[in-house]
DNA sequence: AAATGTTACGAAAACGTTTTAGAAAAATTA
DNA sequence: TAATTTTTCTAAAACGTTTTCGTAACATTT
């Protein structure tokens, strides 16, 4: 089966392949009837020119590459799928990389998608990324840069992140205002700007209801994994560190914080309330199901999407432009964890 | 930052462009010095022939498409993540479609595959395909097809898919010899070829060990959701309904069996032995954690793309092949619930 | 020395588009 | 009628490769 092609489509019409090609493409210099019948012919038989030798000639590529720190984060898929489901509508094809929350496998992502001729990259960094080379490399290519939930503040781009700090601040003021005074926090490593921000909403909760802070109820779980997560909160209870409250960097950890109260025999949320962010689909299936702060993923996917789209037009039309950052709204689900 | 080319090579050493590019392709008739000092400065600038002008000279694009029905699957995500990882180490890219469980999104994914040249689709179908000029589509392009996990035995393709009707026959056999005789079977839908082998699975296990087939223990769960299953379950409680086991389609539905049994009160796995399929990463975060059947999806990914390159090489040599079938074994991993 | 074989290279076509520049034809104006 | 403008179209170059075929240069055999 051939592929057929603007030549073929020419000779039917006793035309060049110029005239084909203006008409697929809509230049005015073709007449109304010439373009009619080489369109509708085009609709029939759902012609689109071969997008390589196009891609060739334009330079564009119509793809866009995607770098996620991991597969198995059901957060990070439902951003993808919204990512790959937005470009698609726009015309855009999607490539997924994945560094599996390694610097070395990101860097050779991101070196892959440019070598591919993306247009853009979006890019969620690993926990482990300290260096910021590869992502110059993509600014250095004349690729568009777009950071997004794990972004770094070193490398200038648009980024679309949570809210991270009034997120944590709404979490923490929900707690306060439901009798919690000993708040702990289970929070990510230094060099996540995430856990950072989440860190501070949760401090200036604090100070705004006069809660002194007390770093003894803030433990630090460097892989924000199930485990790890247990260990820490194990930690608390042998060292007998009084806490009424838990506010967990993620739902892993938070799940694995309702494991370890439930192995204690501590009662959720009686004596402890618990409650993380992201709302993964698997919350509500655990018992105590878990209260948690929902994150948008759907506008996360089509807000890249826009910032992308806004920031070619303007590259195209040679116009200085300003980064976008934009805020990503959560909103509390409430459920039996507090 | 323009990028270099074969002309730039070529210019730098005196050479012709047909040179430069047979040197890098490997070429036998370069002589050796004149190849020695062209890769050596190839590899130094680490030069790529432009794969959009390539593809276009050899009608190689070296992508391969995957579609999956649902992102929020852990199973289809780790496969996904094995297929990409296994692609890339052979020099492939790969394009990401999902169709989120609908005939019509999978139809326009696959046509948007073929629409970009890919070598290979890989595709697990969704639930509601009942129809299959698409795949066939997929075929007459000259594209290889691979299905996997969810496949049609209508098209021939290879396949790769969970040893379905042995591991069904295995968890049975286990519940059996745990001392059930009044086992449920929560299965999924007609058309679905996994939910039909797990079932024939089921009822083998049952005739081997001499147990009568009760067809008001096994109840059907369409969307397979885990809401569903809460309502089935709670039917055959309502209906007083006699049984001592629940083998769940998968696990989300193991966790719908969870949640309405202990919502009633009953004692996992005194009174009621439950088990799922697919090991999702959250089966262990659940209270009772879930026993479940293991899928090595680390496999999946690795036999498809095997699967694909011995296609390739025998379609490349014009040689007559037959199909390939594997099957990924599965091994139970024993947590709480029975 | 002639014939033959081998090695190493290059010219050029081809892949299927897009787009520029020009020109023929038609329409308008002087 | 001649000059000018507008409309509609095409030729041809270009994008960066791959690959076939030809051939010069050299080596080997008769």
């Amino acid at each position: 089966m051939k592929a057929i092609k603007l030549k073929d489509i020419a000779e039917k019409f006793n035309v060049s392949v110029s005239t084909v090609s203006k008409a697929i493409a809509g230049y005015s210099d073709i007449k109304r009837e010439t373009k009619g019948k080489i369109l509708e012919y085009v609709k029939k038989i759902k012609f689109q020119p071969n997008s390589i030798a196009s891609s060739l000639k334009t330079k564009k590529t119509k793809t866009i590459g995607v770098v996620i720190p991991d597969m198995q984060n059901l957060f990070f898929t439902k951003i993808l799928n919204s990512i790959v489901n937005n470009a698609q509508r726009e015309g855009y094809r999607s490539i997924l990389m994945c560094s599996n929350e390694s610097f070395e496998n990101e860097s050779d992502c991101i070196d892959e998608l440019i070598k591919n001729n993306v247009e853009a990259v979006f890019i969620a960094l690993s926990d482990r990324t300290v260096e910021y080379s590869h992502l110059q490399r993509v600014k250095d290519s004349g690729i568009i840069l777009i950071q997004f939930d794990k972004i770094s503040k070193i490398i200038q781009s648009s980024t679309v992140t949570t809210n991270n700090i009034e997120s944590a601040y709404e979490l923490t003021e929900r707690l306060i205002k439901f009798g919690r005074r000993k708040i702990a926090h289970l929070r990510g490593g230094y060099i996540s700007q995430v856990s950072i921000d989440r860190f501070i909403g949760y401090q200036k909760a604090l100070e705004k209801y006069n809660i002194m802070y007390d770093k003894n109820l803030v433990m630090i779980s460097e892989s924000r994994s199930f485990d790890e997560a247990i260990l820490k909160i194990q930690e608390m209870i042998d060292k007998k560190i009084d806490f009424d409250a838990v506010l967990a960097i993620d739902d892993k950890t938070a799940m694995g914080t309702i494991k370890c109260l439930t192995d204690n025999k501590i009662k959720i949320p009686e004596q402890v309330a618990v409650v993380g962010f992201s709302n993964a689909a698997y919350s509500k299936y655990l018992s105590p199901s878990l209260s948690s702060m929902d994150q948008s993923t759907e506008l996360f996917g089509s807000e890249i999407i826009r910032i992308f789209l806004e920031e070619k037009k303007n590259k195209n039309l040679s116009l200085d432009y300003s980064f976008s950052e934009v805020k990503i709204p959560t909103h509390f689900v409430k459920r039996e964890s507090f």
